[in-house]
DNA sequence: AATGGGGTCAACCGCGGTCCA
DNA sequence: CTGGACCGCGGTTGACCCCAT
């Protein structure tokens, strides 16, 4: 599976490794520890660069380390957070103890970046459908009293304030929970790297459902998550969730958005 | 049985960040 | 401030495995 072993035109081994060298080298750290990788392999009676041994003992011989199969949990984890954090490998790995970057990524590679690719576009369709519905929905929708009108809305200076409704971004987010939550714009786009086109899209949609929009909560929910409800909610099916996380009569009087991922 | 092509994954490489003299 | 040493991260490589033909 790996290249075979070698040296260099210094000396120097490379390749896979021997059950021997992986003795000597566990054998080393677990009596001296590794304060300085480049001394190391000398002092270990190893002819690799320290380089190496690092690599060698972060991803597979630190007893830290869980080797074997992913499991869904993982999985489901490792797309959550690839989504939110993009290809930062050693955050993702932060959030899943025994697993090293290293191998987190080999397995998003083989395993999970196709198949998330799939779903994302066919989350690109399935939105594009339930946009075209929600317009029609508004277009239909009977006009709202005028007490419950946009006069309420007062936007606060320089912040758009956007609910959250995301288990994934719970992770790594103190601004955010496992459930609906509220966040201001900068909250958001910090929590998510994903999420500014998210955002920016969620603004435009503001102008095309301008007027009474801001009269009732906008739920866009969006499948590219692997939380997300697949279903589009009513104002009034979320109600209970949001009163329970904000007030609604505040989040009006802000000019809220929601946004369920 | 032979072969070729795609998938897998351990290891390498290069770059950027940090620390220290 | 600067430059060298070291470390860690993320992208890439390449040998081996497996399966279809």
């Amino acid at each position: 599976m790996v290249m075979a072993a070698f040296y260099d035109k210094n000396g120097r081994k490379k390749g896979a490794w021997s059950e021997d060298e992986d003795k000597k080298l566990r054998t080393y750290i677990e009596r001296y520890g590794h304060y300085n990788w480049r001394e190391l392999p000398k002092l270990a009676g190893l002819s690799r660069c320290g380089k190496s041994c690092r690599l060698r003992w972060k991803n597979y011989l630190s007893p830290n380390v869980k080797l074997g199969n992913f499991s869904k949990e993982e999985e489901d984890l490792i797309v959550a957070l690839q989504n939110k954090l993009g290809n930062k490998w050693s955050k993702i790995a932060e959030k899943l103890p025994g697993r090293s970057d290293n191998e987190i990524k080999n397995h998003w590679h083989a395993h999970l970046k196709t198949s998330t690719q799939k779903d994302q576009a066919m989350s690109s369709n399935n939105k594009d459908r339930r946009i075209g519905s929600l317009k029609k929905a508004y277009k239909s929708k009977p006009k709202v009293s005028p007490t419950n009108k946009k006069s309420n809305f007062k936007p606060q200076q320089g912040v758009e304030n956007v609910v959250v409704n995301t288990m994934a971004s719970s992770q790594s987010s103190p601004s955010t929970t496992a459930t609906s939550s509220y966040c201001s714009l900068s909250d958001f786009n910090n929590a998510t790297s994903s999420s500014h086109d998210v955002v920016t899209q969620s603004f435009e949609y503001n102008n095309i459902m301008e007027g009474d929009f801001w009269t009732e909560p906008f739920i866009l929910d969006d499948n590219s998550s692997i939380y997300q409800s697949d279903t589009l909610l009513s104002p009034l099916d979320l109600a209970d969730d949001y009163i329970n996380q904000a007030s609604y009569q505040d989040i009006m009087m802000n000019g809220s958005c929601f946004w369920s991922m």
